[in-house]
DNA sequence: TGATCTCCGATCAATATGGTCGCACTAAAG
DNA sequence: CTTTAGTGCGACCATATTGATCGGAGATCA
């Protein structure tokens, strides 16, 4: 459950060898393009094509064209949040249906719905968890997050 | 993205219910049957049974056969926590597919896959948050979860 | 014994997802 | 200025998942 799809998988896999190769030692500055990172990771390439244009739609990576053209992160990798990674992908993060419904788009359950605000209140939760994470902690062999136990709870009884 | 599917709408919808009649002013100790909720929520009847039938399954609630029969808390509502009501009727909580894989199941991309520790972090976070949170907590007008705002983050740099 | 209920399994339709194909456009290199 | 390697883009299909439905077997109580 809570599953994310292949598609944000690649983002996220692509996006962190682009920071990579961008910000590392043997090549700095240099741009990567689809094929070298299909097959680095076994991705398909037309599949992993689609999502860097998806990425570079919604701002997080530019794209050059032409021969020795690539890709390139747009801003620094610390202001890339995970949240934004997955949410240019799956759009909006909506753990239930009516967080976000429009008028005329009313769920059956809504009158006596009863879980709508607790639900919310998790929904809020994840998404700061996934904001306050950047590509840049994703980085390096070794990760950079670790998890507060007992204070990420956020839950008072 | 990350959204929960309908089924685990409506087991959350139900198990409240069941929770608010069985522990309400009105008819303590009453049991509910499948008909009475679906009516209340409008919820497809045979859907709801067979939701109501796994959670019963799984030992979160107990049923009653024959006329006058229904369902009944298996234990008290704080000792239900919304990670095994999710978790009861959707599978073991898994944002990423190899969070859990099994050997001979290996994902193409293992080798130099650079996003798993990070992503089996935030799976934890997200468990931790919905394992501390119970049926107790989202029962009645006022939700009594309270999000920590600066503390929920999880994460240092 | 009949009515009312849960239990269980098979099945179907709709939707979402993963993956593919083809072609237009752009830019560097000769 | 032509070639070529690359992105940009949209249509498309196959499959898996999900939501929903149906039919009947087994309890329980009046």
């Amino acid at each position: 459950m809570l599953k994310i799809s292949k598609k944000a998988d690649y983002a996220l896999m692509a996006l962190q060898h682009i920071a990579s190769v961008q910000f590392g030692d043997v090549t700095p500055g240099r741009v990567v393009n689809t094929k070298e990172i299909a097959e680095e990771y076994n991705i398909p390439l037309e599949l992993l094509a689609k999502v860097l244009q998806v990425l570079s739609k919604n701002g997080l990576i530019e794209s050059h064209n032409g021969p020795k053209g690539g890709y390139l992160l747009a801003r620094s990798a610390r202001q890339i949040t995970i949240a934004q990674i997955l949410e240019s992908i799956e759009g909006p993060l909506a753990i239930t249906d009516c967080s976000h419904e429009k008028d005329g788009d009313y769920c059956m359950q809504r009158e006596h719905c009863n879980i709508r605000t607790p639900l919310l209140k998790i929904q809020d939760s994840i998404y700061q968890l996934l904001n306050n994470m950047t590509l840049g902690d994703m980085m390096g062999g070794t990760p950079l997050i670790t998890i507060q136990s007992p204070s990420v709870q956020g839950v008072e009884r």
